[in-house]
DNA sequence: GCCATATCAGTGCATATACACTCATCCCAT
DNA sequence: ATGGGATGAGTGTATATGCACTGATATGGC
């Protein structure tokens, strides 16, 4: 008669571990954000609120669930993932003259004075990190993890 | 004289989000970790629980500061992630013998079971990942990002 | 043996993440 | 013009994350 798996060897977890593409990946980022986070704190700007900011220019003015779709982030968690920067003055949010149901983010002078002032704390940690992995991988790492983001994205 | 930078102009921001570590890192794991949630909630376990079970059956007894550690995960956010885990019953800790200071976290019989039930659903969610970006690109990212662990992990 | 210090783990607080649900606004068919 | 479905955004709840601080136990110098 067939066996139904029961229980997990030791051995075979430490494989899993290995080879888990999400477990790795959260790993990485817990590692990474560690780094922007100390390197960029006299800013006070944590990675999540500059990578938003950043975002935020690229487009500016730019509804919620646009960015919420180019950030791959659940709309609700843009929503609460802004209230700081709201409330440090660096973003504000209205509706859209054209369409009330939807609201433009946009970078206030302020956001975009802290942003200029967070710029060299970033290319500063960017340059640890290409020092540190090397720039080869670090490009092959960023490509393959934009093929994650295109595979992946619900188009 | 030389200008201050005061501001920070949209196509700037373009290329720091294409080149931004931490941004891509992070963005590429919410898009992972939706994929094996998805997959693997009949199983009743989120990604970071299999993980964490995982981790723990790799070295069953484990200290939490070495399972942290391994983890790269902070030691607080370790005692936190395991409460969902506990109050299931899927996992224990308690005091070690030698010293109490110290807490050994086991898998119950019912938490080997339940990652029995998960490692199904696990499979069949990396081979998704493996079919859709490409089994050379997948093994190549999962050592760029182990290659990033060993690199930022303390000492 | 005893105290100073070091080490291990938990709490309080704040941010990050997303699902289920709700509310507001728009648009179209009638 | 209006009512009903479609669409955009916010809330309630739960997990994930980590820093600063606290409490408990071990250990070494005396």
């Amino acid at each position: 008669m067939t066996e139904i798996e029961t229980s997990c060897d030791p051995q075979q977890c430490r494989e899993i571990g290995e080879r888990c593409a999400v477990l790795n990946l959260r790993k990485a980022a817990r590692l990474m954000t560690r780094l922007y986070e100390e390197t960029m704190k006299p800013a006070g700007l944590l990675p999540t609120q500059f990578s938003l900011m950043v975002a935020i220019r690229a487009m500016d003015p730019v509804r919620m669930s646009q960015l919420a779709a180019v950030l791959a982030m659940d709309r609700t968690t843009l929503t609460r993932n802004l209230r700081p920067l709201e409330r440090q003055g660096l973003v504000t949010t209205g509706p859209a003259a054209e369409d009330r149901r939807t609201r433009e983010v946009r970078l206030t002078p302020e956001g975009q004075a802290r942003l200029a002032l967070a710029l060299p704390l970033w290319r500063q940690a960017q340059t640890r990190v290409a020092e540190r992995l090397g720039e080869a991988r670090l490009s092959r790492l960023l490509a393959d993890l934009q093929a994650v983001a295109t595979t992946f994205l619900p188009e």
